[in-house]
DNA sequence: GAGCACTGC
C-alpha cells in the first residue's frame, strides 16, 4: 500500500482551536477566585509530571526545589485562606499544576489536622504512586503520616493523616459509618472522569456533611478536584460552593482538523501516520487512538508492513500496541525508548487517555472514535459499542501531546464534527445496571433510595429495574412503601460482588457447594483467565479440550482452576495452556478474600466434591433472572421476555443444545450472543423463583 | 455458527 503514504494528509488538514488552555473561558455567574498563576499556560519552562516521577530522590533539596517549582506554590497561601473557611469548594485545575500532590499545605497549614484528609482516586495505581510521592515529599515512610488504601493493600497507621484512597474504596467504608467519622476532609479527586463511585460519594459526602453539622459533630470540608472548567454542575450540586482556579503548565498544542468527514477513520489514521513518520525527526513519538484489540492489532500489522517499504533515508519504525488485555510484559514495552534512528508508533485503546501516561509523545492521532458500554433503560441491557468521544475525551488526547514540550494533535474529524459531538461523556452512572449501588445506599441506611441526591440523576425506570432485581434475589423488605434490606441483603452487601454472585455465594450452604462457588465466583469477577491468540486457534482448542466439561462453563471454569492449584500456581503451565497468569493469580487473591468474609459470617464452607449438581442447582437459584430454553426450531430465547439469543462460540456448550441454560451475561455484536453458560434443569429456576416465572407466563399467555 | 472499551470493591 506504498500509495498511501504519498498522499500527504497535511494537505487536508488545517489549523484549528489552540488548545484548551487557551480556549476555556472562566464561567461567568458565580463566586469564581482565580488563584495565582506562576507558570504561565504554554510557558516553555521545563514541567516535572506530577506522576510519572520516581518516588524516591537521593537529594532531598531536589525534592523541596521542584515542589516550589510548581505552580500552587505561588497560590499556596491564597489556597490556604479560602479552603481554611470553607466547608465546600471546587479545585480546577490544569494538568501540571500539582494540585494533588500539593494538598499536603492543607495539612501543613494546620487544616484537617483533627482527623484524617481523605483523597480519591479512580485508579489503584494512582492512589499508590501519590502516596508514595507525598510520604517522599514529606520525607516519611510510607504508611506513616501518609498512606493509602487499595483493595488488598492497606498501607496505613494509627499515625495516617493524609490518606489516598480509591474512591471504591471510601464507599466500602461509608457501608459501616455513613458519616465517615474517621475524616475530617474528604477530597475527591479527578471528578471530571464521573466514575461511579464517585458519583455516589458525592451524594454520601454531602449528606455525611450536613448530618454531621446537624449533630454538632465535626465538621466535614469536601473539596471537590477536577481538571475540567466545566464545573458549573459541581458547584450547583454542593450549594453553590466557590470554585477555585488554578492554571497549569500544559504545553501549546498544534490542533489540525481534516477538510472533509472521514468515511474510514483506520485508513485516515494510517496516512497521517505515515504523513508524520515521512516528515518529522525521528525523535518525536506518535500516539494513535483506536477503538479495540483487532483494530489496534490489524493496524500494527499493516504499518510494519509499509515501513519495511519504505524509501531510503527514511527512519525506521517501532511500532507498539496497547490495549488492557495485552500481557503486562507487552504493556511495559511502550515505556522503553526506541532505539536510535527509529520512530515509537504506539496504537492504543483509550488506555493512554488517562490510565497509562507515556512520555515523550510529540504527535496525537485522534480518530474521534472510542468502544464504550452503552444502556439501554426500556430493555436494561447493556450493549458495548463503537461510537463518537465526546468533546471532553478529546480535549483529553489531544493533551497527551502536550505533556513535556509542546505537540500537535491531528483530529480525524471536521471542526464541525467536533462541535456536534457531545460536551461530556454520559456518566457511567447513567450507563450501568444499578443493582449494587442501590443494594450499598440500602446498607448504608440511606432513608430514600428512589429519591437518593445524585448530581446526575439516573432515569427513574433505570432505577426500578434495580430494586426489582434486588427484589426477586431477596435482598428488599417492603414496609409501608419504605425500603429496607433483609438479612440476606445486608449479607449480601458486604461482598465486594454483584448482588446476583453475592447470592450464589450466600446460597451456596444450602447446596453444600461453598468451596466450588467461592472459586466460580471469584473467576467470573475477574477479566478472562483465558487467553486466546488468534493465530495459535488450534493449539488453544486442544489445550482447552482437557478442560472442558459438558456442564457448561461455569464448570469448565472450575476444572481450569483446580489445574492451576494442583500445579502450584505454575507460569510454564499457563502458558502451555493458554492461561492469564496473572489473572489468575488474582482469581486466588479474590477467592481468599471472599472466603474470609464468609468465615466472619460463621458461614460453614463445605465442598460438593465432584457433585457437579449441587452446583448448578445452586448457580439456577441465583442466575435464574438469565435464563433461556430451546426452541421447537433448533434456537435459543429467553425465558423471561422471549428476546432471541444464542450460544456464544467461546462456550463449552457451543456445540450441545441442552434445553435449558442460564449464563452469566448477554453480549451484543452481530447477534445476542449468551456467555458463560451452565446447563440446568427448568424446574430448578421453578423453584428458586416461583412468582418471577409465575408473572413471566402470565404476560407470555396475555 | 464469532470475537471484550476501561475501571473498581
Amino acid at each position: 500500500m506504498p500509495e498511501e503514504a504519498d498522499c500527504p494528509p497535511a494537505k487536508r488538514f488545517r489549523p484549528g482551536a489552540g488548545p484548551p488552555s487557551r480556549a476555556r473561558p472562566c464561567p461567568p455567574g458565580r463566586r469564581v477566585v482565580m488563584l495565582l498563576n506562576a507558570g504561565g499556560s504554554g510557558g516553555g519552562r521545563r514541567q516535572q509530571p506530577a506522576l510519572a516521577h520516581p518516588s524516591t530522590s537521593p537529594y532531598p533539596e531536589a525534592v523541596e526545589q521542584q515542589r516550589r517549582s510548581l505552580p500552587i506554590f505561588q497560590a499556596r497561601g491564597q489556597l490556604l485562606a479560602q479552603l481554611r473557611n470553607l466547608d465546600s469548594a471546587i479545585l480546577i485545575g490544569e494538568t501540571g499544576s500539582g494540585k494533588t500532590t500539593q494538598i499536603q499545605y492543607l495539612y501543613e497549614g494546620g487544616i484537617g489536622r483533627q482527623a484524617v484528609i481523605a483523597v480519591t482516586q479512580p485508579r489503584r495505581v494512582a492512589a499508590i504512586s501519590l502516596a508514595t510521592r507525598v510520604s517522599d515529599e514529606k520525607r516519611t515512610e510510607l504508611g506513616k503520616l501518609v498512606g493509602y488504601t487499595v483493595r488488598f493493600d492497606d498501607v496505613t497507621s494509627d499515625n495516617t493523616k493524609i490518606k489516598f484512597l480509591t474512591d471504591g474504596m471510601l464507599l466500602r467504608e461509608a457501608i459501616s459509618d455513613s458519616l465517615l467519622r474517621k475524616y475530617s476532609c474528604v477530597i475527591l479527586d479527578e471528578a471530571h472522569e464521573r466514575t461511579i463511585h464517585t458519583d455516589v460519594l458525592f451524594g454520601v459526602v454531602k449528606a455525611a456533611q450536613r448530618r454531621r453539622k446537624e449533630l454538632g459533630k465535626l465538621p466535614l470540608k469536601v473539596i471537590v478536584m477536577s481538571a475540567t472548567m466545566d464545573v458549573d454542575l459541581f458547584s450547583q450540586y454542593f450549594n453553590g460552593a466557590p470554585v477555585l482556579y488554578l492554571e497549569g503548565r500544559q504545553h501549546p498544542i498544534q490542533i489540525f482538523y481534516t477538510k472533509q468527514p472521514q468515511q474510514d477513520y483506520l485508513h485516515a489514521a494510517l496516512v497521517s501516520v505515515f504523513q508524520i513518520h515521512q516528515e518529522a525527526p525521528c525523535s518525536q513519538d506518535i500516539l494513535v487512538f483506536l477503538t479495540g484489540q483487532e483494530e489496534i492489532e490489524a493496524m500494527s500489522r499493516t504499518c510494519r508492513d509499509i515501513a519495511k517499504h519504505l524509501p531510503d533515508g527514511c527512519p525506521s519504525m517501532l511500532v507498539l500496541p496497547l490495549y488492557a488485555s495485552l500481557p503486562y510484559a507487552q504493556q511495559l514495552r511502550v515505556f522503553q525508548g526506541a532505539p536510535k534512528g527509529c520512530r515509537k508508533v504506539i496504537i492504543a485503546t483509550n488506555i493512554a487517555e488517562t490510565s497509562i501516561t507515556i512520555t515523550g509523545i510529540k504527535y496525537v492521532v485522534d480518530t474521534g472514535m472510542v468502544k464504550a458500554k452503552k444502556y439501554n433503560p426500556d430493555s436494561g441491557l447493556e450493549v458495548l459499542a463503537v461510537q463518537r468521544v465526546s468533546k471532553t475525551q478529546a480535549w483529553q488526547r489531544t493533551g497527551r501531546a502536550g505533556r513535556e514540550d509542546s505537540g500537535v494533535c491531528y483530529r480525524l474529524y471536521t471542526e464541525d464534527e467536533f462541535e456536534k459531538f457531545d460536551k461530556m461523556t454520559v456518566p457511567e452512572i447513567q450507563r450501568c445496571n444499578l443493582a449494587s449501588v442501590m443494594l450499598q445506599l440500602l446498607a448504608m441506611r440511606v432513608p430514600d433510595v428512589l429519591t437518593f441526591d445524585f448530581m446526575s440523576k439516573p432515569s427513574p425506570e433505570h432505577i426500578q429495574a434495580a430494586i426489582a432485581q434486588l427484589e426477586l434475589l431477596g435482598a428488599l423488605d417492603r414496609k409501608d412503601d419504605q425500603l429496607t434490606l433483609t438479612p440476606m441483603g445486608r449479607k449480601m452487601a458486604a461482598f465486594p460482588l454483584e448482588p446476583r454472585f453475592a447470592k450464589a455465594i450466600l446460597l451456596s450452604p444450602t447446596f453444600h457447594c461453598t468451596e466450588e462457588m467461592l472459586t466460580i465466583v471469584s473467576l467470573l469477577s475477574v477479566d478472562s483467565v483465558l487467553y486466546s491468540p488468534p493465530s495459535r486457534r488450534d493449539e488453544v482448542q486442544s489445550a482447552r479440550k482437557k478442560f472442558m466439561a459438558s456442564e457448561g462453563d461455569h464448570v469448565t471454569l472450575l476444572n481450569i482452576y483446580r489445574a492451576f492449584r494442583n500445579t502450584g500456581g505454575n507460569k510454564d503451565w499457563c502458558k502451555e495452556n493458554f492461561v492469564n497468569s496473572k489473572n489468575m493469580m488474582l482469581v486466588a487473591e479474590v477467592r481468599a478474600q471472599l472466603r474470609d468474609i464468609c468465615l466472619k459470617m460463621s458461614m460453614p464452607i463445605l465442598s460438593s466434591r465432584g457433585d457437579t449438581e449441587r452446583i448448578r442447582r445452586c448457580l439456577a437459584h441465583s442466575l435464574f433472572m438469565n435464563s433461556a430454553e430451546l426452541q421447537p426450531d433448533g434456537s435459543y430465547a429467553t425465558t423471561d421476555t422471549h428476546q432471541p439469543v444464542a450460544i456464544h462460540p467461546s462456550s463449552a456448550l457451543f456445540h450441545c443444545k441442552p434445553a435449558c441454560v442460564v449464563y452469566t451475561e448477554l453480549l451484543f455484536t452481530n447477534k445476542c450472543y449468551m456467555r458463560d453458560l451452565c446447563v440446568v434443569d427448568a424446574e430448578w429456576l421453578y423453584e428458586a423463583a416461583p412468582d418471577f416465572f409465575r408473572r413471566k407466563m402470565k404476560a407470555a399467555r396475555n
